[in-house]
DNA sequence: TCTCCTTGTCGTCACTTTGACGATAAGGGG
DNA sequence: CCCCTTATCGTCAAAGTGACGACAAGGAGA
């Protein structure tokens, strides 16, 4: 066997959709390295603690969300060898898709923890501590793929939503505009992707729009077109 | 830093396209545990080495082929706290896409290392060492998405190559057989897939066949289409 | 050499899906 | 009650797909 020193943490991107646009938990850091700057959250691996499950207890002590019905998957590994100045720390990436809940940044003081919006962050290299950057865009990238081919768009909505509501995290997610009426008929009619709920909403305005919950079907076929 | 005992170490899903099968480069274990049983091949990260470079190297030695241009990717890491008996380590698995040359398991021994129907080891989660059924699982299940909607079923064949060839790839993976003339259409009108080289072959027997080259595109649009 | 066999490549055709966009439905606010 | 907003349905042409016929162009064997 090959033991060395080495630290396994992992690291969450955080997204959800609020005001219509993709946006990522931060938080600042207090110690060094990259003191005061801005990360994403994390964290080490405990003994005998499973790699998810660093990440679940992580997401539910950052967000104050209980984690249980919550989106998360792993992204990938992170193991350069100066990617932390402190020595050598290989960190799992995991993605999780949150609803954009009353309670967002609970548990940790305003000043150290924020909603970013992911296109700023994805355009500014420098901006974040470690290889941040790079595990945001494989991040964001891997959500914006897995939006075409599995309905988990559902997973930034409320258990019930509107087609127009998904359409918008689509929107956010892609940061590209959808005709409506496509997407209606897109979502609709495919099979698995949204159950209708027999009621509806005008919570949006206009004309009541039917409500639907997230359908059975792990992926879309045919799936839905970017660009 | 939170330092603890804990190995860190790469297994490698290495996937070739033989005598029109999906095969998997196994090696036997020669000690314990699960001596005698049939492993993905892999090894410790040595410090200060890059993940990648771990795979790489590993690559190297399993199969005596320059590693240079051949395609390797991460899939996933894998870190249950009991999934080594000797203790706690972390594997991060990598694929590697390569084609059926003529000296492959070069370096060692026939007894030790070998080439196994992917299908088969798919279909017997017991057959494997450790976790490797899953890590399998999950790389065969990449490899195949990826053939979806990227040009990487060339990483299977020799550089020039014709249509035919690259079906019989698509129809190894996928486990499914696909007709000649649609599958003709749809490689050479989507672009950036393939180039034509202007040299033609009659190694596949019959009327002679125009030689491609890998395309440069990143992805498919459209995707190639499974079932 | 000629015929047949094998594989490669081009076409056709019906059907489905997509993208663009008009039109109508059904609430709420003045 | 009119108008504004959003929801939902419909239409139509263009593009893509699946099934399959037909011909091209080599090699093997009679």
């Amino acid at each position: 066997m090959d033991f060395q020193p080495l630290g396994l943490a992992t690291d969450l991107v955080i997204l959800t959709v609020r005001d219509g646009a993709l946006q990522v938990l931060l938080i600042r850091r207090g110690i060094a390295p990259y003191k005061g700057r801005w990360a994403l959250p994390g964290g080490f691996v405990r003994p005998a603690e499973d790699l998810e499950t660093t990440a679940r207890r992580e997401l539910t002590e950052e967000t104050g969300l209980a984690a249980a019905g919550l989106h998360l998957e792993q992204v990938a590994t992170y193991g350069a060898p100066d990617r932390d100045p402190r020595g050598r720390v290989v960190s799992v990436a995991y993605l999780a898709l949150v609803p954009d809940l009353p309670a967002p940044v609970a548990g940790t003081d305003a000043e150290s923890a924020r909603w970013v919006a992911a296109p700023d962050l994805l355009a500014d290299p420098a901006r974040l501590a470690f290889d941040h950057h790079r595990i945001l865009t494989d991040a964001v990238e891997r959500a914006r793929a897995k939006l075409e081919y599995s309905p988990l768009a559902a997973a930034f909505c409320p258990p019930e939503f509107t087609i127009s509501e998904l359409r918008t995290i689509y929107e956010a997610v892609w940061g590209a505009p959808l005709d409506p009426r496509n997407f209606h008929r897109k979502v609709t009619k495919t099979p698995g992707f949204v159950d209708p709920i027999g009621a509806t909403t005008t919570r949006d305005g206009g004309r009541p729009a039917q409500l639907f919950r997230r359908g059975t079907a792990p992926t879309l076929h045919p799936p839905m077109t970017r660009g």
